[in-house]
Parts: structure tokens; C-alpha cells; sequence
RNA sequence: GGUCGAGUAGCUCAGUCGGCAGAGCACACGCCUGAAAAGCGUGGGGUCACCGGAUCGACGCCGGUCUCGACCA
């Protein structure tokens, strides 16, 4: 028998993806989760990455929670990894994936075959160091010509793209551009992709409230916490934890530094519906106050002619 | 009641000698294959508190009005 088809929860933070999960699950018991976040990921992080609770852990199977600690770093590729291997152990149990998704990057890691270059650190250093000598704009012009196809895609003053393109095309005797055409092709793929999209002065509401909830519920002492052994530079630029660890640094108020978490998790949510609408793959429901309500009969139909 | 200060983009504020109205943030739109909760770009926004005056020409000078703040009574 062939596996279910899996199925894909995706939206910006704060949208109520978790939720809408959690009672698909919760009518299904052969559906696993599987979480493609990329803070989500830290052990440690709890409060402010908005992990699932114990009791929803512990009443349905969570994959990619926890991997590793806060300390380490991670990236796209870890993560593919480990969501590869969450899905063929839920195939080989028979049960069906679940994707609940607010990277987009990681998603696609997974669902599109994507060849990740691979890493070249001593080239890395290198160019680390001629970028803060030499500028941007330097690096880009030497892209230029050693590959323009990816320089092409990239603004020249984006340092950090441009490194990574460069580092890829020196060491690895490869163009950039010559590992896949980049994530602005969408071909078919064998999973159902849905999109929870919230009018957005309703999810900005919900996201002031969410954080503020974070704040009760022990978010700056969960951070404070933390700040006393080491965080990866990866862990350590999540929301919410960034902007206190500056604050205990002496930069600004309390009050100031929460205004300002709310403020970016309100534009990260904007960047996040940005990336995602681009994709035509994925089928939009609209939420107007309870996603559940919303969602979940798309999802469960899907589910039933899908299976 | 009096004196002084302030009023310019959604917010905080620059604006030199009277000569096309500015910045940061916010917001909108877009890009990005090993940091992606990261990184990068684009641009829409103005009755310069209001009324009048002098001037070829006023955000700016003159007179008045309103609002806010500080101080004095």
C-alpha cells in the first residue's frame, strides 16, 4: 500500500496552525505531526517559540520539536534531515503526516526535492573577512562573474547571499545557480498544502495579545534563564528572546523591549505570508475569528478524499 | 490672569540667510537554496495648528486666534 498523501498546515504565526492540527489529530488517530519551525527546534525555547504543550504532546506524536539543544546551532539542511526520517518512520507505522509549517524554507526542504550545496567554512572565513574589507559590493561584482546567473538573483548589497553563493562557487568547483533553480519554481508534489490567511488587523491583534501572554506566562525568565550559558547565533536571533537579551544588556525598558517583540512578530508574520502566497501549490482558507471552525472541515474533506 | 517654550508624515523629531518639504521608525510592495523568527531592496504618504498681513516668493518674518507644556501669580 501506498502511504497517505501528506497533508500541509501553513500560515503566519500566531495564525492558530497548532490548533487547527491538534483537532485534526484529534479525529484521526493515524495522523502524526510533524513541525517545520525553525525555533521551535531548540530545547529550552518554550515559552517564547509557542511550542506545543506536553499534554498536546503527549496526546498526539510531535515530530521535530526539541532537536537539539539551545546552544547548537542549526539550519535547513539538520532540519531536513530529521523531517525525512519523521516521515518515512509515520509511513512505515501506516499513519499519515501532518506538516504544521510556519518556515517556509524548511517546508520546502522537504516537500520540493532541493539540493543543498553543502558548506565550506575556511572559504567562508575568508570571504567573511573581505566582505568587512573590501565591501559588498566587491564580492558581487566577483560573482558576477564567476556565476551570473545567481548574482542576477540576488541584490548586490545583500552580504550575506552574496557570500553564500560565492563560498558555494569557489569551493565546491559548482555555479551557485547550478544546484536547482532556486525556490521560485513551484512543480507539482505529492503533498496537500493548505494556508490559514487572516484579515491583518485581526492576526496583528492576536499577536499583541500572544506576546503578551508569553510575558505572563514566564517568557523573561525562561530568556533570563537561558542567558546564562551559551545560545547558538542561530537560537539566539529568535523573536522574543533577541530583544530581551539586548534589554538585559541595558538597552532600553521592559516595556519597550515587548512593544518591540510585538512590532516584529507583527512583520514577521507579514514576511512569512509573503513568501507563502507566492506558492500557487497551496489552497487558501480564509479565517475570520476561529480557525478551527474554519479550517477544519476543509482539512477533514481533504483528509477523507485524499486517503 | 501673566511670562516663556512648543505645534512640520501614523509616531519621534530635523529644517542653516526667506527660494522645489526631510530623516529614523511605522506602513505597503517585492527579492532571497546550509543564519530563514535571519538577510536585502523598492515607495506611498504633508492644509508645515488656524486666520490675516508685508514680500516676486513664507514652514521660516509681522499681527492675532487655538491647543499643549513649564514657570510666575
Amino acid at each position: 500500500m501506498i502511504a497517505a498523501t501528506p497533508l500541509v498546515i501553513l500560515g503566519p504565526t500566531a495564525s492558530g496552525k497548532s490548533d487547527v492540527a491538534m483537532a485534526l489529530a484529534g479525529r484521526h488517530p493515524n495522523a502524526e505531526l510533524v513541525v517545520a519551525d525553525a525555533m521551535q527546534v531548540y530545547r529550552r525555547m518554550d515559552i517564547g517559540t509557542a511550542k506545543p504543550s506536553i499534554a498536546d504532546r503527549s496526546a498526539v506524536p510531535h515530530h521535530c520539536l526539541d532537536l537539539v539543544d539551545a546552544a547548537d546551532e542549526f539550519t535547513v539542511t539538520d532540519y531536513a534531515v530529521a523531517a525525512h526520517r519523521a516521515m518515512s518512520d509515520i509511513a512505515g507505522r501506516r499513519h499519515r503526516s501532518v506538516f504544521v509549517a510556519g518556515t517556509g524554507l524548511y517546508l520546502r526542504s522537504v516537500t520540493d526535492p532541493m539540493e543543498m550545496p553543502g558548506r565550506w567554512p575556511e572559504v567562508r572565513r575568508e570571504l567573511d573577512q573581505r566582505i568587512a574589507v573590501e565591501g559588498v559590493e566587491a564580492l558581487h561584482a566577483q560573482l558576477v562573474v564567476l556565476d551570473p546567473a545567481a548574482a542576477a538573483k540576488m541584490e548586490p548589497t545583500n552580504g550575506r547571499r552574496v557570500v553564500r553563493a560565492l563560498e558555494v562557487t569557489i569551493a565546491s568547483g559548482r555555479k551557485f545557480s547550478s544546484f536547482g533553480p532556486g525556490i521560485g519554481t513551484f512543480p507539482p508534489v505529492p503533498f496537500l498544502q493548505f494556508g490559514l490567511r487572516w484579515p491583518r488587523p485581526l492576526l496583528a491583534e492576536r499577536i499583541a495579545r500572544r506576546v503578551h501572554a508569553m510575558i505572563s506566562a514566564g517568557l523573561v525568565d525562561e530568556v533570563a534563564e537561558l542567558a546564562r550559558g551559551q545560545v547558538s547565533r542561530t537560537a539566539r536571533q529568535a523573536l522574543g528572546y533577541k530583544e530581551l537579551f539586548a534589554q538585559f544588556d541595558g538597552v532600553g525598558s521592559l516595556e519597550a523591549a515587548i512593544e518591540s517583540i510585538v512590532t516584529r512578530t507583527r512583520q514577521f508574520a507579514v514576511r512569512q505570508e509573503r513568501w507563502l502566497r507566492r506558492d500557487p501549490r497551496i489552497r487558501w482558507i480564509d479565517i475570520d475569528g476561529d480557525p478551527v471552525a474554519s479550517a477544519l472541515p476543509v482539512l477533514e474533506s481533504a483528509w477523507q478524499s485524499s486517503n
